[in-house]
DNA sequence: GTATCGATTAGC
DNA sequence: CTAATCGATACA
């Protein structure tokens, strides 16, 4: 919960895919080790959430929808699985490879929702449990709120359990957050998954 | 073995 | 609003 919050307004650097591109995170949501029924670690270890068990400092990239590949943060100790997921960044450095992978020019249809980001980094299977420190996808120190900017958070999204609680954290009316934006209230009022 | 459903997105 | 599309999961 609180490595989401302070994951807020650090940047992201991927090299994933020969291009370098960069982006500073507004959007995350958080997936606790136990007794969370939205998060995919629930009912155990699997070949596929394996390394959300393995030890912090680590992305855990998964596949879904038959189409989209999603990027998380590995942020608990060995053991327990709790991770990240990165749901939208300001996009910063590589503009041109993001508008090439993406297929779009508008700046805030870039990185703008969990499926875009994997894509615009280039991650996907092939890049899970990769090593923040040694890999291709990269944190970098520093980073932060900036002046005046409020944190906001509400339910996650996309989710049919676990609704009662808020983990999802975005930057309050920052253009590149995906879905709801301006108050939890906007989001308590806006869709219902199913 | 078959059926169902996603931590989603783009397009109508 | 729905199609797309396939791996994971549930269930017989």
């Amino acid at each position: 919960m609180a490595v989401a919050r302070d994951l807020l307004g650090r940047v992201l650097v991927s090299d994933a895919g020969g291009e370098r591109v960069a982006g500073r995170i507004v959007e995350v949501e958080a997936y606790r080790s136990s007794g969370d029924p939205a998060s995919h670690a629930f009912r155990g270890r699997t070949p596929r959430n394996a390394v959300m068990f393995g030890p912090p400092g680590h992305a855990y990239v998964y596949f879904t929808y038959g189409m989209h590949h999603c990027v998380n943060l590995v942020c608990e100790p060995e053991g327990r699985a709790a991770a990240v997921l990165i749901r939208a960044l300001e996009p910063l450095e590589g503009l041109d490879a993001l508008r090439r992978r993406r297929s779009r020019d508008d700046m805030r249809s870039l990185l703008r929702g969990p499926g875009c980001v994997a894509q615009g980094l280039a991650l996907s299977r092939e890049h899970d449990g990769a090593d923040l420190a040694r890999g291709p996808l990269r944190v970098l120190p520093g980073g932060g709120r900036r002046r005046g900017e409020r944190v906001r958070r509400g339910p996650r999204i996309g989710i049919r359990h676990g609704l009662e609680w808020a983990w999802r954290f975005w930057f309050a009316d920052d253009e590149y957050v995906s879905g709801p934006r301006r108050s939890s209230q906007a989001e308590r009022a806006g869709r219902v998954p199913r």
